[in-house]
RNA sequence: GCCCCCGUCGUCUAGUGGCCUAGGACGCCGCCCUCUCAAGGCGGUAGCGCCGGUUCGAAUCCGGUCGGGGGUACCA
């Protein structure tokens, strides 16, 4: 039993900046190639010149690359396709459009917009749309467009009667010709649309199967007919299979546009998310790896994916369930690894030099097994360290927390700052478990105060902050003078 | 308007006629642990849109209805 090779692409717009919707459909199509031992095509659909910049261009790569998803055939890694950019195909775009007008496939159409709804209004025909009016011109009707100067946009023929096809996720779905328009192939000036090239460029680039957005499902009547005449034309083999995802869906019940903050797939690098922790969410939204489990790898996914699987609808995106899948995967690292992903966020934010010294080096070594745990974002670790990295001279305490913890009560936690000075100030050994002791002592059973009342003033003195990584490991890592001096900085 | 798609806890889902007095996860609530915050442990909250039908039996099949979404471009 040989299981006929799949190939599927992935055609994304260098418009605007690259949406989350975007990344699930790369994943979706990325973990089918993967799982059948197949090809993924990166084909960049830049035909909209108007729309097009270099940065959205920059930005997809931007992504790509941090998401760590590969692909076999694309404009970086060339193919045997080549090229991958559509700008570049614009000869076999127009071979396309000739070998289909030689073959009766296409008309030229002459009608303004205004005049195919004046017609449909005048008829009552309660279908919108292009109304054939231009498909059965005489010559003298041509000839008559031409002299008014009109320049025609190229319409495909649709052929009549029932168009149906079986979708991977939605299952049979069939539409009638009398409600699918003969789209335009071509502008008036000649330029490709949509509507041709993508049909055209999946026919030459072999492709097999179709993953791509629920938005995209009522265009396939019309492009299931046209990879017909495209192959008896001798382009391609006939239509791929098809898989319509679902929605990603924003708050209220509209796609997750634009506007939504959530929607932007490079604000999620940014924020310190790790993209297996991203991918991870965006799978299970359409997918489920079991009954019981929401975790997994992407080896895994691969593994398990099925695209028959994947649930037909709209899945509402969740901010804080995304949050918790990243925050599983954190957990999944070792703390070296940790480190290694938080040091760009370190260095940006300048808790630590760029280049590493050796100093901060060895100091972080110590001090991130104390926060790798409590941390579900990389960028969380900046807030969580500050404190220790810092100049004695740049350091700060978080006004509020000074406020709440320092100055309330009269000053009732400064008392107990003042204590804890005086009795760590005689320590003989500067070490968490001798910190812990002397404080314990001190605060908790000679003045009779609760762990949390007792240690809250300490933590806001030494740290800067009402939550911190734990008070005596830190004491111990700024060491004794420094430690004293924070203490002593709070009395002031 | 017309065409198409979709409909299980607040959210993401499991569920393919009996294993379902519907399972898991996130969220939320409570408790435990605890020097803060996380993490972890335990418990709880909450759902098959509605109406008919098929069947001994329906979340699962069929019809209708309601609701939501998308399309209806010389955008992609």
């Amino acid at each position: 039993m040989t299981e006929t090779p799949v190939r599927v692409r992935f055609p994304p717009s260098p418009t605007g900046s690259p949406h989350v919707g975007l990344v699930r459909s790369l994943l979706f199509n990325w973990a089918f190639a993967r799982h059948h031992g197949g090809q993924l095509v990166l084909r960049v659909e830049d035909t909209d010149v108007a729309r097009n910049t270099q940065e959205s261009y920059d930005g997809l790569f931007d992504l790509f690359g941090w998401l760590g998803l590969d692909w076999d055939e694309g404009p970086d890694v060339g193919g045997p396709h080549a090229p991958y950019r559509q700008s570049e195909r614009g000869e076999i775009y127009r071979d396309a459009l000739a070998r289909l007008a030689e073959g009766g496939h296409t008309y030229r159409c002459y009608c303004t917009t205004d005049e195919v709804a004046a017609r449909r209004q005048a008829s009552g025909s309660k279908d919108m749309g292009y109304d054939r009016f231009c498909r059965e011109l005489s010559d003298e009707q041509v000839a008559a467009f031409e002299a008014e100067g009109r320049a025609p946009v190229v319409r495909f023929k649709m052929p009549d009667g029932e168009i149906a096809f079986d979708d991977l996720v939605r299952g049979r779905v069939s539409f009638h010709s009398d409600h699918v328009p003969d789209p335009a192939l071509a502008r008036a000036n000649g330029d490709p649309l949509y509507t041709l090239v993508n049909p055209v460029d999946d026919a030459l680039m072999e492709i097999t199967h179709v993953l791509r957005g629920e938005d995209l499902l009522s265009s396939t009547p019309r492009q299931v007919p046209l990879f017909e005449a495209l192959q008896q034309v001798g382009i391609g083999t006939g239509p791929p299979i098809y898989g319509h995802l679902p929605y990603v869906m924003g708050q209220g019940n509209k796609k997750l546009s634009k506007r939504d903050p959530e929607a932007h797939a490079l604000a999620y690098r940014d924020q310190g998310y790790l993209p297996e922790g991203l991918l991870n969410y965006l799978a299970l939204l359409g997918w489920a790896i079991a009954p019981d489990r929401d975790v997994f790898t992407m080896a895994e996914m691969v593994e398990a994916f099925d695209i028959a699987d994947v649930n037909p609808n709209p899945a509402r995106f969740d901010l804080k369930k995304a949050d918790a899948i990243n925050a599983a995967h954190m957990r999944l690292l070792s703390t070296e690894e940790i480190t290694h992903r938080a040091l760009p966020f370190l260095k940006a934010a300048g808790v630590v030099s760029d280049p590493v010294s050796d100093a901060d080096a060895q100091l972080l070594e110590l001090a991130m097994p104390l926060v790798a745990e409590r941390i579900n974002k990389l960028t969380e670790a900046v807030d969580m360290l500050g404190f220790l990295f810092v100049d004695e001279a740049d350091f700060t305490r978080d006004p509020a927390d000074v406020e709440k913890l320092l100055d309330a009560d009269d000053g009732a936690g400064r008392d107990v700052v003042r204590a804890a000075h005086d009795a760590l100030a005689g320590l003989e050994t500067w070490s968490t478990d001798a910190i812990q002791t002397a404080l314990q002592t001190a605060l908790v059973e000679e003045r009779g105060l609760k762990p949390r009342v007792a240690f809250g003033p300490v933590r806001v003195a030494v740290t800067g902050r009402r939550v911190s990584p734990p008070l005596f490991e830190s004491l111990e890592l700024l060491g004794r003078e420094r430690g004293l001096a924070r203490l002593a900085g709070a009395l002031a």
